[in-house]
RNA sequence: GGGAUCGUAGCUCAACGGCAGAGUGCUCGGCUUUUAACCGAUGAGAUGGCGGUUCAAAUCCGCCCGAUCCUACCA
């Protein structure tokens, strides 16, 4: 039955068995000092006596000669060809190179140098076998075409599509340089709860669980912003966490159920100084990624360079809508004249609704678009002289929010009144006016004037690895469990 | 939720109403300098599921399951 999947594996079982009985252990022991596979190939290859090396990864390719064999290994540094001769490796290497599969991972100790057609090869003199690999890997003509199948074997994807790695490194670094700039300019780093009694701080619909022991509902977090906040009351003026939040909504190429967020808050500051935070924190990750402030995004390019455009969110409603946001006739007509129903809804959510629909996607930005209608902001500070504009902006990139940033409302007193008021036209959950007395009572204490902002990571590394689709910068997107 | 496309060997694909095929991988044989090595051989499939049309269905039709893309929802 040679060909059947049950065969593969019957036949790799077979070979560990043969490892075994060779005295080895089929699954690795320690293995020390091997370098990475990238940083061999930089040595000198005409180095006499040659460099002598020691490497471990994974067999990609094989190529067999009769007494000599050819293998690609593999790292997460490079790939590098090795030769196995029978006479160089000796009878128990030769026995152990008979039972290898694609898949396997081996370590090597030989010396450097190069093949007669000149491709770089570590000539092994000694074989150490560190694990088995049960299942066949993906084929190396085709490889992994199924999007599904990469997705639910995203180890796989990383080994043979170099640049699923290339991207996850990529955001490895742009979360460390978000680190690294906050922590530089006096940011302390937080860890606050998941599991929140109410689902404040956003407007989402929440996953909900349920702990045993007080028996009560539990919601998972939609954003960090109300614990933050708190911890503003107590002092620790500029704050921050990046951190995992649940919202109970739609799959899609820009959502993820959960995400990463990153949250900071600035005692003593203001929007205007979370725009400069935001423009300085997202050149240092472009920078960080030494491609220039000039980066590619679909068949388009973005230019990161400073100072980005900023625009008044009523400027762009009357450019791009037509009408002015005071105009209340004008915006109902244009309303129904796009089907969307106008009655009994406040007019902000008209407002919005056709900023949404018309102006959305024109800002292709840098650009941020700043004072809000105050009342789709429960949680942002008015100006002092006009209470209908909130301090506020998002800034958008292609389109794409990417963050969202306040002047704090520190105001208990008009806080609690934010959070009662349920503004008509909208569904309860995709209201943010959920009450949290225990939030309001913290305001009560005396928090500072400041600026907030909230990031979404995941977009973030969308944009600056040229990524169109949010599965491919999470390393495990949400997927329907297999049956 | 709506629309489009797709589901054939482990993998990548072909066959488009007339005997289900190729490459690769697997297994066996040959080869001490290969480069997605090469040469030779052997295996490997009820064509996602159920039903229908037909002398004949992978192919046409209906339903179901699953996936992908677009769209909607997601302030």
């Amino acid at each position: 039955m040679a060909g059947t999947q049950d065969s593969f594996e019957a036949s790799r079982a077979e070979k560990l068995q043969r490892i075994e009985a060779l005295g080895l252990d089929p699954w690795g022991t320690r293995f020390d000092g091997h370098q990475p596979i990238g940083a061999v190939r930089t040595l000198r290859i005409d180095a006499t006596p040659p460099e002598r090396v020691r490497v471990a990864g994974r067999i990609v390719l094989r190529r067999g000669m009769g007494k000599v064999a050819f293998l690609d290994l593999w790292d997460w540094t490079g790939r590098i060809q090795v030769m196995i001769g029978q006479k160089q490796v000796g009878e128990q290497g030769w026995n152990l190179a008979q039972q290898l599969d694609l898949g396997d991972l081996l370590g090597v100790d030989g010396t450097f140098g190069k093949t007669r057609t000149g491709e770089l090869t570590i000539f092994a003199e000694g074989l150490h076998f560190l694990g088995k690999s049960l299942n066949p890997h993906p084929d190396k003509w085709g490889g992994m075409q199924d999007i599904e199948f990469r997705l639910r074997h995203r180890y796989l994807d990383l080994i043979y599509n170099p640049e699923v790695l290339d991207r996850a490194r990529k955001r490895i670094l742009i979360i460390r340089t978000i680190r690294r700039f906050l922590d530089d300019q006096g940011f302390c780093e937080v860890e606050t709860p998941t599991l929140h009694a109410i689902a404040g701080g956003a407007a989402a619909r929440p996953f909900i669980t349920h702990h045993n022991a007080l028996d009560i509902d539990l919601f998972l977090r939609i954003a960090l912003e109300l614990h933050l906040k708190r911890l503003l009351v107590g002092g620790i003026e500029r704050v921050y966490e990046i951190g995992r939040v649940f919202r109970n909504e739609g799959i899609s190429p820009k959502h993820n159920p959960e995400f990463t967020m990153m949250e900071l808050y600035q005692a003593y500051g203001d929007y205007r100084s979370m725009m400069d935070l935001t423009e300085g924190l997202i050149v240092a990750c472009v920078d960080a990624l030494g491609a220039g402030r000039r980066l590619p995004f679909g068949d388009t390019e973005i230019d990161y360079s400073p100072p980005w455009e900023r625009a008044r969110y009523a400027d762009l409603f009357h450019k791009h809508v037509g009408v002015s946001m005071d105009d209340t006739e004008g915006i109902v007509r244009i309303c129904e004249a796009r089907g969307f129903p106008s009655a009994n809804k406040h007019p902000d959510v008209l407002i919005h609704h056709l900023f949404e629909e018309c102006v959305e996607d024109k800002l292709l930005g840098p650009v941020f678009v700043y004072d809000y209608p105050a009342s789709l902001c429960p949680l942002t500070k008015r100006q002092h002289l006009n209470p209908n504009v909130a301090e506020r902006f998002e800034l958008y990139i292609q389109g794409m929010e990417l963050a969202n940033a306040y002047t704090e409302l520190n105001d208990p007193v008009t806080q609690e009144a934010t959070f009662r008021m349920q503004l008509a036209g909208l569904p309860e959950e995709d209201s943010m006016a959920k009450m949290d007395d225990d939030f309001v009572q913290a305001l009560r204490y005396g928090m500072p004037p400041a600026g907030g902002l909230g990031v979404g990571i995941d977009r973030l590394v969308m944009l600056l690895t040229n990524t169109s689709t949010i599965r491919d910068v999470i390393l495990f997107p949400l997927l329907r469990p297999e049956k």
